[in-house]
DNA sequence: ATATATTTTTAGATTAGTCTAAAATTTTGT
DNA sequence: ACAAAATTTTAGACTAATCTAAAAATATAT
C-alpha cells in the first residue's frame, strides 16, 4: 500500500535487529544471534545482511555484527509500533491472554497502511504501553521513555508496581497468570530464601506468595513515588 | 499459524477463481480473467493453475478453464469470511468510508488464526453481511442467503431498499456517496430517459436525484416486504 | 603464540512465483 | 469448413529467500 521498497522479511530482519540491540545496550548484532531468532541458518543471515546493508538499513563489516542505520531504525520501529498496538487490540477489544497475542501479532504487524494504524491507534485511545508493559512508538517513531528494574534488583521491603516481563514466552505469562502477578499489581518482597534464592512476596498488600528466582529476574517493576 | 499448507498467493488465486466463478453463475473460470484480476500474465496463470490442481484445489481441464473443486471451496470462503469480517470492522469501529477499505482488507484477509477470526466475529456482532452488502460466510462457510436484484431490473414506481453494489471501485462508490446512496436508502425508479437511459429516482420519499444507466445497473436492491 | 574451535562468509543449489517468446489449441468469421 | 484471430500452454529464464558444504576469519585455550 504505502510502500513496496521494502519486504516483509526484510522488516522483519530489522524489527529482529532492533530488539537485540536494544537488548544488548545499543551492542553489535551477530549473525547467530540473527539466525537463532530469524529461524534460519547463519549463511541465509549473511545474504541478507549484505542486501540490508546495499539498501543502508545496516551498518555491517563483515565478521563485526550489525546496527541500524536511521533509516533502519525508522522501519523497525514502525512494525515495532504495529506490533504492540495490535496487541492492545487482540487484549482490550478481542479479549486475548497476554500469552496468546504474540504470534498473531508477527503477522499483523506487516499491514501497510499508515491511515490504519492512525486510525487503530486512536481507536484504542492512542496507548503509550502494551499488554506486556513495552512501550508503543508513536507515529513519528519515539518511544514512551521508561525505567524499569529487575524485581530482583529492588531491596527487601520496597514497594514497587509490577509494570512489564522480559520474557514473552506462552509458560511464562500463563506462569504468572496462576500466581495472579498482573500488570500494575503491588508487589513488596519480604525474604529471599538464602537455600533456592526463591522469593517471598506481598501481593496487593494481601496475600503472599512464592516465586523463583529465575521468575524475579524477569519481572520489571517501578518504585512507588 | 493454523496451516501452513497452503500460500498467501495460492489463496488469493482461490479466492479470486470463488469470486469470478459466482460472478459467471458457476461456469469455468478463463485463464486470462485470472491473469487481469491477480494482476499477472496468462502464463503464470497456468503455472498455477498446474499447481493448484495437483493439490486437488482445483478441477482444470486445460484449455477449458477451471472451478473449485470442495475443498477449494472451503479455503476460498475462509479468506473471503476473513475479508468481509475485516471490512466490517474498518467501516463500523475504525470509522472507514466503503470506498477505502478494500485494499487493507486484501491484506487482513490473509491473517491465519482461527481464534482471531472467531472474536473478530464475535466483537463485531456476527455481522451477515459486509460494508457493500455483500454476504459473509460463517464459519463453517456457509453464506448468508441473498436475492438482490439490479435496480435496472425494477419496474417503474416500486419502492425498493438498496442492499448492496455489484462494482467496489472507489470511484463508483465516492459517486454514491455523492448522491446520499447509501445502503438500506429507500428507492423508486420515477421515470427512465429515452434519450440516455438515465434514471430519475425518489430517494428515502423525499429528493429526486438522477443516476446513469451505468450506475442503475450496479446498484443491487430487494422489494419491501 | 599458535593450534584448535567457533563464527561468519562464500559458492553453488533449490523453491515459489513471476516473466517473455514460441508453440499448441480453441474460437471466430466468412 | 477452414483460415485467421484469440487464447492458453510450454519452454526457458529471472528474483527473492532459503539451504548445505566448504572456505575464510576471528576467538580461545593452554
Amino acid at each position: 500500500m504505502d510502500n513496496q521498497l521494502i519486504s516483509f522479511t526484510e522488516e522483519n530482519y530489522l524489527k529482529i535487529i532492533y530488539l537485540l540491540t536494544e537488548r544488548h545496550n545499543g551492542n553489535e548484532v551477530s549473525t547467530n544471534q540473527l539466525a537463532e531468532h530469524t529461524q534460519t541458518k547463519a549463511a541465509s543471515v549473511s545474504d541478507m545482511l549484505r542486501k540490508l546493508a546495499e539498501k543502508n538499513y545496516i551498518n555491517y563489516r563483515k565478521y563485526q555484527g550489525v546496527t541500524l542505520t536511521a533509516a533502519g531504525e525508522q522501519i523497525a520501529l514502525g512494525v515495532i509500533r504495529k506490533h504492540r498496538l495490535w496487541e492492545v487490540f487482540l487484549v482490550e477489544k478481542l479479549g486475548f491472554g497476554w500469552d496468546e497475542i504474540h504470534d498473531i501479532a508477527e503477522q499483523l504487524e506487516h499491514i501497510d497502511s499508515k491511515e490504519l494504524t492512525k486510525r487503530l491507534d486512536n481507536f484504542l485511545g492512542n496507548p503509550q504501553f502494551d499488554p506486556h508493559g513495552d512501550p508503543i512508538p508513536d507515529a513519528k517513531g519515539k518511544m514512551p521513555s521508561v525505567s524499569y528494574l529487575k524485581l530482583s534488583e529492588i531491596p527487601l521491603n520496597q514497594s514497587v508496581v509490577m509494570m512489564g516481563v522480559s520474557v514473552h514466552s506462552p509458560a511464562f505469562l500463563q506462569h504468572l497468570d496462576k500466581q495472579q502477578i498482573t500488570l500494575g499489581c503491588d508487589l513488596k518482597v519480604l525474604e529471599i530464601s538464602d537455600f533456592d534464592k526463591s522469593y517471598s512476596i506481598l501481593l496487593d498488600g494481601k496475600n503472599t506468595i512464592f516465586v523463583s528466582n529465575e521468575v524475579a529476574k524477569n519481572l520489571l517493576v517501578s518504585i512507588e513515588e
